[in-house]
DNA sequence: GTGAATGGTCAAGCTGCTTGACTATATGCA
DNA sequence: TGCATATAGTCAAGCAGCTTGACCATTCAC
């Protein structure tokens, strides 16, 4: 593949990265939750399941402990989140959603399949499924790092 | 389109894109330029067919135009571009490339294609120009914002 | 010609991250 | 068991990149 080819690519997506993180950002606020961050979002992912401690969560968002615990205070002190006794070790504690920050998990996933309409009226809901399939392929395993 | 599979699409769009982000990076560092942010690209790919003004390249980063100056400043100085009187308007000032600008860009369309070469190897080349074409027809006309 | 709009810069301030230092708890090993 | 080392987390200070506000020079509209 051409480098001009490559490029245009990543131009591409790093724009439609930009432009979805933007949408969904703002169909949350639209639904209500002020003061609240895109990678506010990312930290919600990675809590979601069962909750998760400062360092996992670090290590998920690529940025240093203390950033994630200056980040971890700001969603507690918003109502977001909690910090709870980790049950097997006690240095750690373990950060999980409150009620209202899975209301917020919900009112992205409502605002990403608002903000990926417009794609399935262009291209056909088949495509984006495969949109999807592929980007899932090629999806690194790493740490959530923001397109720059 | 079910709004899990909605945000499964937008965290995999977002992640791949950081990886992207990342690695053009690396591979431009790799080639020995150093000092050069990723948000530097994307002011030289404005600057690149035949310069821009400092309010040109804020509306296209999608920033305040003294933040579009101050980043004119660094390349300026790290020797990436320069600054020359507008042709046609006496306030204006066309920032233009640089020989090493252009050296630059190209060495971030090599470490484009780099980054890229992984998942030809996965998907084929095919299909990863049906990616390209697929996020081209859905990419938005305004700025190049982060993804977070 | 004159008032409003536009291009650009200077200065100050804020936010979100980093590095460095430290405490408390856990783990590995003699 | 006891002690050295590693790990979870926080506090504090600093920095980079952006913002808002103020300002000057030039251009545009009428």
């Amino acid at each position: 593949m051409q480098n001009s080819e490559a490029m245009a690519l990543s131009a591409a997506l790093l724009a439609v990265a930009g432009e979805l993180t933007q949408r969904i950002h703002e169909g949350v606020v639209a639904r209500g939750f002020e003061g609240v961050r895109p990678a506010h979002g990312f930290a919600f992912a990675r809590l979601a399941p069962g909750g998760a401690t400062v360092t996992e969560l670090a290590a998920h968002l690529g940025v240093t402990k203390q950033a994630a615990s200056q980040l971890v205070d700001e969603i507690v002190r918003k109502g977001y989140a909690e910090r709870r006794p980790h049950p097997a070790d006690a240095r750690a504690r373990l950060v999980v959603l409150t009620e209202q920050g899975w209301a917020c998990t919900r009112a992205a996933e409502e605002a990403a399949a608002e903000a990926v309409g417009p794609w399935v009226e262009l291209l056909g809901e088949g495509e984006v499924r495969a949109l999807r399939d592929r980007l899932l392929r090629i999806a690194p395993y790493g740490p959530i790092r923001p397109a720059w």
